[in-house]
DNA sequence: AGTAAAATCACCCGAAAGGATGAGGCAGTT
DNA sequence: AACTGCCTCATCCTTTCGGGTGATTTTACT
């Protein structure tokens, strides 16, 4: 049903828009004639009218969506110069990771999975899980990427 | 020369369509006061006329405006004074990535999930993993942190 | 005007990730 | 011996991801 009106949205449109301006017309020719306004002010005003219904339909039809959404937003980046990777011992330290925790985040920077960075610890993948979910409680994070990404700005990891 | 026309291409394209059309309107209303057409029909060819009007200038002036782009502001802020980062365009080049693809990208960078994407592109969930999955094949990885991970080590996000 | 690429959205399905909880073993401390 | 912190593993459940496929719409270019 909302797919029919959105569909025919020009037709309606133009439709409507064009009922609504011959009852403007109807209005305009009646001031027209009461008050004998003179025929070219008539005629210049019928222009003008029309000449925006042209433009206004124009622009609503044939451009709809031309609606340009410029987004500013602020960010906060945290860089740090780093030719050579130098750990943030003090932030490491405040997050009291312990030191299998530390190599899960590792490995996890590099875009490991769970099952891999079990096989590579040689754990299984439950502890791997155990290890991640509080690696994630005590860096405040919600998923992986967020750790990888706050760990990176805190310059725990390269 | 020809600049200065183009310049002013809008200005003069409704002048002189505009003192053309004046002349049109003398016209009609000679013809009509010779004739004695009806107001009823003079008035609706100058209706339809000016409607045309409308339409035309609207595509002639404005369609090549129209060529709107989107711009996304980021204000960064920075906490550390460091130096600037500096894209490296070529290996972006390389893996040929849509702008969308990248935006996702750089979003992924910051840990955050698809839903939080989409939401931050007012796009749908479905969308960004159509652009997550394409961007995956491109840059050759199996998972979204090996995708931000690659892209960081060629420096193509920060 | 017709084509090609990009962007959008949808549905299905399986895999991976993550939350909650419990539990056993081991080393160091008190 | 009791306590504590860490490592290990498990089960259950939910959410998120990712692959595959197909469709429509925009946009760009020719």
């Amino acid at each position: 049903m909302i797919k029919a009106i959105k569909k025919h949205k020009g037709a309606i449109l133009y439709g409507s828009s064009l009922a609504l301006l011959l009852l403007l017309l109807r209005w305009l020719e009646f001031r027209f004639l009461i008050l004998s306004t003179s025929l070219d002010i008539y005629i210049g005003i019928i222009a003008i009218i029309f000449t925006g219904l042209g433009v206004w339909l124009t622009l609503k039809l044939f451009k709809p969506k031309a609606k340009t959404i410029v987004i500013e937003k602020e960010v906060e980046v945290y860089i740090t110069p780093s030719p050579q990777f130098e750990r943030n011992q003090k932030e490491l330290d405040n997050l009291n990771l312990t030191s299998r925790e530390l190599e899960v985040l590792e490995l996890m920077a590099k875009g490991m999975s769970n099952q891999e960075i079990a096989n590579e610890l040689f754990v299984s993948l439950n502890t791997v899980k155990t290890h991640s979910g509080k690696l994630f409680e005590k860096m405040e994070v919600k998923r992986r990427t967020q750790a990888v990404d706050k760990a990176k700005t805190l310059s725990i990891i390269p």
